[in-house]
This record gives C-alpha cells, sequence and structure tokens, in this order.
DNA sequence: CGAGCGATTGAAAAGACTCAACCACCGTGG
DNA sequence: CCACGGTGGTTGAGTCTTTTCAATCGCTCG
C-alpha cells in the first residue's frame, strides 16, 4: 500500500518542535514522551498517507516534505483544500470527529512522515490540556481559513483566486513554486486549461516568471491587488 | 445598536440543554452554573448580534430562533457560511482564535440569544474539560461541513448546490422553508435571478411546491439525486 | 393611494469549460 | 545512440453556464 521505508534514527528532540503548530508548547520531557509513541516513514513523492472514505488510524505529522489534501468528486475530479508542509499535523478533524476520513492526503514531494496511533494521540490529548487549547485555535484558524476559501470561490473570478492561490504558494514553497498545472487548477477550482492561460496572462503583465515548471513571482504587490486582500 | 430588549425569566433549566450542541452534557450544577454567568435579549428579525471586523465579546447561544453567519465581500455581496437555530453555539470559532469576528452573524426571525462574556466562557471550558472535547468535535464537525461546501462548490452547478442547500434548508426548517430568494442566492453562493429561475425549474419538475414566499419539499429523493450525495 | 421592496422574466454579455490537436520534454527499451 | 511512447503543458475554437442589466409585476405598509 504505501511505498515507505521506516527510519529509526529520527527524534523528536532534533526536530524543530518550537515550529510545530501543535506541539511547539512541550517541554523537554514531554517531547521525550512524544518521541516514544512514534514512527517516522519516509515516502516518495505522489505517496497517498490516507485515502477518503478509510479509518481513521493514527495522526500525522509532517518532518520534511509537502503534503496536500483533497476530496475527490464523483466524477473523479480532485478538489485540494490544503497544502501543508514541516511542522503542520495531519488528520486531526477526521480523528477528532471519530469518523472515517474525508479527504486524502498525498505527498507532493518526498518527505519525512511521522505518525502517532490514534489512541496513543488521544491520550497524548488528555495527558497535556495545553495541546487540548492548541487543537482548539489550530481548528478555529482553519475554519477561518475555509471560510473565507468560500467567499473566495463564490465571489471572485479564476484570475483573481488564481493571484490569490499564487500569494499562499510562493509562501509555502519559499519564492520558488514547483506545483503542476493540474495540482495548481485543483487547488484553484478551476479547469487546467483556464489556470494555464491566466498563467500566461500573468507572465505577459510581468507580474510572475516562469521557468520550466518552476514559477516565481515578480511583483507580489499587483497580485495582491488582483486578489484584492 | 442592537435592538433588544433584555429579559429576565429565562433559566437554562428549562431550556432543552440535551439538545443544545455544546452544553448537552452538563449535570444540574452545571448548568444551573452557566445560567448564573449568562443574559439573555430578544431580538427582532434582521437584528445584527456581531459584525465581521468588530471585536468578540461573548460567546452566543440560541434559544429560539434562526441566525444566518455570512461574511461580506468588497462590493457588499455576502455570503452565507451556516445557518444556526435553537441549540446552536454562535462565535465559537473568533472567540476561540482570540481575534476579531470574521462573519457577521445576524437574526432571520424573531430569536431569544443568550450571551456568555468571553472571559466567563473560557472560564467555563477550563473547569469543565469535557466542554473542551465537546468543541473540539463541534470545530471538526464544521470543518467537515466547509470542506464539503468548497468541493461543492467547486465541482457542481448551481441547480445542483441549490438542490443541496434546499434539502439543508428543510430540514433546518423544518418542512417549512421561509427564506428570501436573496438569502438562498447567498447561501447558494449565486445570483438571485439564477436562484430563481432554478426554484420555478424545480418547481415545474414537481420536485417543490411554492407557496406566496413558502418552499416545500415534495420530492426529497429527487432532489437528492440532483444534488447527488 | 403611492412608495418601495422582493420576486420574476427576458435578452445580451461575460466567464469558464470542454474538446481536440499539438508541442516539448523525459525516460525507456531496442 | 536513437526511436518511441507517455506525460504534462499549451493553444484554439466552440459551447454552455452564469451573470448582468433592464424592465415589469405584485404585494405590503405607512
Amino acid at each position: 500500500m504505501i511505498d515507505h521505508l521506516e527510519i529509526k534514527n529520527t527524534t523528536c528532540l532534533n526536530c524543530n518542535i518550537q515550529e510545530n503548530e501543535l506541539f511547539r508548547t512541550l517541554n523537554y520531557a514531554q517531547i521525550n514522551h512524544l518521541n516514544n509513541t512514534k514512527t517516522c516513514v519516509v515516502l516518495k513523492k505522489k505517496n497517498i498517507i490516507f485515502n477518503e472514505g478509510s479509518a481513521v488510524t493514527s495522526a500525522y505529522c509532517i518532518r520534511t516534505g509537502k503534503i496536500k489534501l483533497y476530496s475527490t468528486g464523483i466524477d473523479g475530479k480532485k478538489q485540494i483544500i490544503q497544502i501543508l508542509k514541516k511542522g503542520n499535523v495531519i488528520g486531526l478533524t477526521d480523528l477528532l470527529k471519530q469518523n472515517n476520513h474525508e479527504l486524502t492526503a498525498e505527498t507532493l514531494e518526498d518527505s519525512i512522515i511521522c505518525r502517532i496511533d490514534k489512541t496513543s494521540f488521544l491520550k497524548l490529548l488528555n495527558s497535556m490540556p495545553v495541546l487540548k487549547d492548541n487543537v482548539a485555535s489550530l481548528l478555529s484558524n482553519e475554519i477561518s481559513i475555509l471560510t473565507k476559501e468560500i467567499t473566495n470561490i463564490t465571489q471572485r473570478s479564476v484570475r483573481q483566486r488564481l493571484a490569490y492561490i499564487i500569494l499562499i504558494l510562493n509562501d509555502i514553497y519559499e519564492n520558488k513554486i514547483t506545483m503542476s498545472r493540474q495540482d495548481i487548477a485543483d487547488y484553484v477550482g478551476a479547469s487546467t486549461e483556464n489556470i494555464i492561460r491566466e498563467l500566461s496572462s500573468f507572465k505577459k503583465e510581468n507580474l510572475i516568471q516562469i521557468e520550466r515548471n518552476i514559477i516565481l513571482v515578480k511583483s507580489q504587490n499587483k497580485l495582491k491587488i488582483i486578489a484584492s486582500y
């Protein structure tokens, strides 16, 4: 199923926990404890971590790499809901709802993912009250992003949304966006052809630069104006 | 600002707490405590409870009535994110993010709303661990609905989404939907004219019945097929 | 009774998608 | 080493959906 390689020499102690959205507030002893409950795997690009509809077995933490979270429509068309990177935790929502996965998580590049068994994770949550607060603020933040997203989609054109998504991706990819047109289209929620046209329009307008499959942002400000936020 | 009338004779003890999404697990003493920290107001239809951008001061609980939660786009166009009714809690997300309100809450009909001061609410949360778990599952559920919504919007036609929304409204309004075309349009995320056209199409197809401003669902099954879920 | 708002309808324009063809690059196998 | 096939990217043309604009209608409320 998962084309992985378990690795033994990764410890949470040398992971940048301070930048982890969930575990950043843990102290040394707690990180140590966390370390003992997790296992790490190396995943190649395009590997599925969990599939929508499958039972929730774990929470996952990204040590390196990038993940796309998407839902699949009836016709197989994908909608990317979120791109996650180093320091993000995946699968929290589904785990807390005590339900099956509603989204699919797939690596966008080679990644190191740490897995914490569901019951261990819940035990961890219950033993560290601060984690529950972190979870609540994480989830709230997620809701905020999603509601903004919905308003964007219903009220803005593909051109505007693309500008918005490029700015998000520019941040995640640290100024060197390497994402397929298909994935960008699945993120924006538009057809690939339309995305290609708008991209080349942005290029013509000197807002971005396209080198091979790398997109470089040349004018963040103008893109912001187009995205109008 | 708020056209309200404070009322003294409402107690949480005779409110249907068992059906409250957040407080349902409280025992008698806890409900009593909750009762002492809240105040209730009667709000007329079209009253704004809080406005996007304003500071978060409280959490709110709906005793009777219905509320729409929406965000406003640049051009003033609204996007309804959620309709809430008796037993729902409003403002949780913004309160937990420690930020200003990102959505506006407005009554859709005359309602009785109970208010719990922000610090009291947080104190309450901290004193009753079970509440934090409820909060987490509430938020997770919300996320699940929103992600589904996003996929719906990008992948389905207005006709399909309208069918979907009508089924949701039919549930909330208990088989007698009384909502303006404008509000339905703002919920579906489409133009009013388009919604009117699709509604009259549904009527022609005998899926719904329209009496004055009341929409009655005649074939839930066929609507489900159109919404395809 | 008149103003005004919500609902409705028609026609035209804009936006987005689909389909089809073609290109460019890359890795493979002969 | 090169031909081949496949994948991802690109472009054009036509079609469909949805929006916009404008006009009309009907009802309610002062």
